[in-house]
DNA sequence: AAGAAATTATAACAAGTGTTAGGTAAAAGG
DNA sequence: CCTTTTACCTAACACTTGTTATAATTTCTT
């Protein structure tokens, strides 16, 4: 088990971590349905057999790691919001935007393979991310809603709409890659003109 | 073989359109890894072998779906702005949204079933359909870049990324509903408004 | 260091998958 | 209507998959 650990570190943790974050990886590069557990194991350099000593099947670890996926994007994005609680509406909204990038591209798997496998995984699975992702989708409102209330949008535009919006071409850039060298910051900021000044030309 | 056909079809044109189109259905309901040959087949009331005699094999099958796809939305697409061509800039870019939604919502699973499964099938697949797909962007960067040189679109916007954020928010409508009721035409008008008009205000 | 507990390997299982080749029923052609 | 061709059935195959129970190896505790 070619796993590094410090002296505090239990082993079953080091490799729980270590198969999560493997697997993470092999469900963005291959998807769902085509990451067996004989992969999983591969990766891991590990038998398949020896998975269920730490997880219950295969769909308990697709599971978890979606999971957490959307936690820790919504964890990010919270965090940036605190930190930047004084700024304006929209500075905070256009801030959102970047984290939600940037944990999707740069920061780890987790968060693509739930965006990237969502559709695919079985349909129970699919359920209780639902109401995972429903948590995460709520600070979106409430960001929005602030800002509207605020009068920094626009009093015709519906905010189910926008959020929706916003978050679908972010998400897009995940099935889809924008550019290469094109970085978190600079998509969010080109997504955010477009969203909130407008392409149009009067 | 429950199908019905006129006197002038040939059965065999008539199966095969029929596998097809409950095939599309199928990748759309259930994705690509859980959708086997047995599931189409008894779709079809057929057996699983008998495919075989229409296609080369499952992946066959699915490209074609696929392929299909995106030629639909990008005739739907042509034919609306052919028959718009006298309309200002951003009208025609208003209407080509609306009819990539409705055609991707309505009119048929062929489109919807390719962007479900898109990620999933196997990459020489992908490879393929990603040139198929580049045509039909083409036919958004022409539209965008006409609308900006007739001054609708500000200078600064980056059309790629503008070309972008929108088939982004319209494609996302088929992973996560925007909202029960909403038809096409209202989607695309709101989408329009955000992009173009801009949710901010001044 | 020894023994217990933890972690991984292993072999096997049952079920499912895409596919093939030969057979048969249905459609088509004259 | 009869014959030929077409379209579907069938049985089997080889392989893959998730999973289970037991064995073996490694880690942890004293």
């Amino acid at each position: 088990m070619p796993v590094t650990r410090k002296p505090d570190e239990r082993l079953r943790d080091v490799s729980r971590r270590m198969i999560l974050d493997r697997t993470a990886g092999l469900l963005v590069r291959q998807g769902y349905g085509a990451t067996s557990l004989r992969d999983i194991a591969q990766a891991c350099d590990m038998k398949a057999g020896s998975l269920y000593y730490h997880f219950d099947g295969k769909d308990a670890l697709v599971e978890e790691i979606m999971t957490e996926g959307v936690k820790r994007v919504e964890a990010s994005v919270l965090d940036a919001l605190q930190a930047a609680s004084g700024s304006p509406p929209l500075d905070r909204v256009r801030i959102a935007m970047e984290v939600h990038l940037r944990t999707l591209h740069d920061k780890s798997d987790y968060g693509s393979a739930h965006i990237r496998c969502f559709a695919h995984v079985p349909a129970d699975i699919r359920h209780r991310l639902r109401s995972t992702r429903a948590g995460y989708d709520a600070v979106w409102a409430r960001l929005l809603s602030e800002a509207q209330q605020a009068g920094a949008i626009a009093p015709d535009i519906d905010l189910h709409t926008l959020k929706f919006a916003i978050i679908g071409m972010m998400n897009w850039t995940l099935e889809w890659p924008l550019q290469n060298g094109v970085g978190p910051e600079e998509m969010a900021n080109s997504f955010f003109r477009i969203a909130f000044m407008g392409a149009g030309q009067d």
